[in-house]
DNA sequence: GCGGATCATGGTAGCGATATCGCGCAAACA
DNA sequence: TGTTTGCGCGATATCGCTACCATGATCCGC
């Protein structure tokens, strides 16, 4: 009767029992190994290990949790709803989360609102720790209030690493380089730049970046050429308008996002001005707005999906840790880790029109 | 010692137990209950309910899951990213699937690519159910492929009813009219219309919405002032050029969808046409374009969220439904459930410009 | 009015893993 | 030598729920 195997049994997949028999062991002494049990020898270890890479083992998630493994309750809160950025993290973290068995919890978050509040509710609904994806990862007063409820976050691009939080980003500096040295291949001596709002931290270094790269082309940058903006259409628009009337306009504009990008194709249109061939402009983000005006935006794209799983990987395996003890605290262990971006080439770019040279 | 609490156990949560004695029945009664049970007495049925909802029980996802209830897996497939439609879609979706304990499955799907394939795959990866958002929900290769895997599937906002096929939608024609309506009630008597993709179905029911609210405001159409788009920002930039450029320009441009209302914005822009006071524009759908650009656009918006979270109810329910065998085969049952849009007025619309007119 | 179908419900046995004990056995101590 | 650790490991008891029968009750047709 024993080996007529219950109907019930889900699937042909080996369970730890399996494993036990193959490796001569107990099933308690599998289930030690696959937990980095301490208290094991090491020719038992291998002899379980190599049954579970012969059985293509692995443990059954609803089992464990139900044993007690508590679950991992993890609180994705994301505040401006760029739902380009916000579907690609979203779509990330899904991915990540079912396959280390975390639950996700997702919640909008209004910094303007009253973060303690939301931040004490999550913290009592047994959250084990945060994804703040920017620009929450900037807001002070969020981050004080999950260390005042002592749990773990980490970090999704924010545009400075701060010290004592973990987080996963990109080099904004080093992407701003890049596309200005792509505008200065192209050909183009007078660039423009608009600034990103100044609240973000991403916005200094992508400002930052020009510079560097402008000086490291020997090429002195018209200080008229660099303008405040906002991160929204509206401010690209304006600071695009108000370079275009300039005696001497840029040849081409290095917008520190996207929106204010299509602002600059907008101002440029209502001057008469075509895009690429007598202004280039450039973004940064590569949000979907970019592939939806025309002409199609030049821009940096940031590996967001990759972003998000790196970083609940991280946060899932530091809880791991401190709850089983190889960890005293939840610390940002491999601390920051940077990503490669790429520079996605369209169409609002070109050498510059001789004409307006 | 029966009352000396295992200390395993994880929380105070209520169980099945709880709530059986409570309701002073069987755990197993109770679990027929939350299952749909389909043979439990009316006054049962009542008593657990009042129990569960006095303990404010729920189910223990392991548990469930382990005890054999074969996980419900769903796959999500999306292809036009729509990054706000996608975000919303897949923030639903989330949601619904944690509360019915679903495991979605997320992926892309291009129709020109080997959708026989995709679904294949994911046929043989246990997948017991499609979900599909525009524009594949119209994609008659990828429904019969579906419909060969003898698996259901959930329509997210198709223009048309399609007989035999489940679906969550709105209504496109009446929210047509609606905005036309707004539109003639602002004063405006040259009314332009840019329709949609001519492959999606709601780009006709859109078109006809606004023909019939013309109609009964007893306003002839101008067949020149209707003009088909592709549903993308440049063939609204173009259409409302060619309408820009006759004779007698409409006072308002209504867009079958945002990209177009926005390519229509930088149409009038670029002709020096004032956006609202000279020209009123508006889209449908409220993408985050729409509140992007500058002016905001006046809008219709789908419930999208909410659209995900009914058609992810109905799917599952009828997937268990037939595991159970209370129902022969999934079946449009409450077949086409159609949820409330909103008209969202922002900047783009105004009362026609005296000079224009 | 009786055998057999159908219904509403309960008892029991797991699902696959881990928590908790406790047992040997070796090294370390008194 | 007797006792105390401590380590490596196994037996057992759940975790919360549902599948699978078994049960008694009601209902039907002949």
């Amino acid at each position: 009767m024993n080996e007529t195997r219950s109907r019930r049994r889900q699937s042909g997949r080996p369970t730890v029992n399996d494993v036990a028999r193959l490796a001569g062991c107990s099933p308690m002494t599998v289930s030690r190994v696959i937990n980095g049990g301490e208290t094991v020898r090491e020719e038992t270890r291998l002899a379980v290990e190599a049954a579970i890479r012969q059985l293509d083992y692995a443990p059954n998630r609803a089992a464990r949790s139900l044993a007690g493994a508590v679950g991992l309750r993890i609180a994705l809160l994301y505040a401006n709803p760029s739902a380009a950025y916000l579907s690609e993290l979203l779509i990330g973290c899904m991915d990540a989360a079912s396959r280390l068995d975390a639950h996700l919890v997702v919640e909008r978050c209004e910094p303007a609102g009253d973060v303690a509040k939301v931040i004490a509710r999550l913290a009592a609904s047994a959250i084990d720790g945060f994804l703040l994806p920017p620009p929450l990862c900037e807001d002070a007063a969020l981050l004080a209030r999950i260390a005042e409820a002592r749990l773990p976050a980490m970090l999704i691009g924010p545009g400075k690493a701060l010290p004592g939080q973990a987080a996963v980003m990109i080099d904004d500096t080093r992407a701003a380089q890049d596309m200005t040295r792509h505008l200065i291949a192209l050909g183009h001596r007078r660039v423009g730049f608009i600034i990103g709002n100044p609240a973000q931290s991403a916005s200094a270094l992508r400002l930052a970046g020009f510079r560097d790269a402008m000086a490291q082309a020997g090429l002195a940058v018209d200080e008229a050429l660099i303008v405040q903006g906002q991160f929204t259409y509206r401010s690209g628009l304006d600071a695009a308008a108000q370079m275009l009337a300039l005696p001497q306009p840029p040849t081409a504009i290095f917008a520190a996002n996207d929106d204010m990008a299509a602002g600059c194709v907008a101002a440029a249109h209502r001057c008469g001005i075509d895009v690429p061939r007598d202004l280039t402009v450039c973004g940064f983000d590569d949000t979907a707005l970019a592939s939806t005006i025309w002409p199609e935006l030049t821009t940096i794209r940031q590996p967001i999906r990759q972003m998000a799983e790196v970083a609940l990987d991280q946060l899932v395996q530091g809880i791991r840790n401190v709850r089983n003890g190889s960890a005293p605290a939840f610390g940002p262990r491999p601390a920051h880790v940077t990503l490669d971006y790429t520079l996605v080439q369209r169409e609002s770019d070109a050498a510059p029109c001789s004409k307006l040279r």
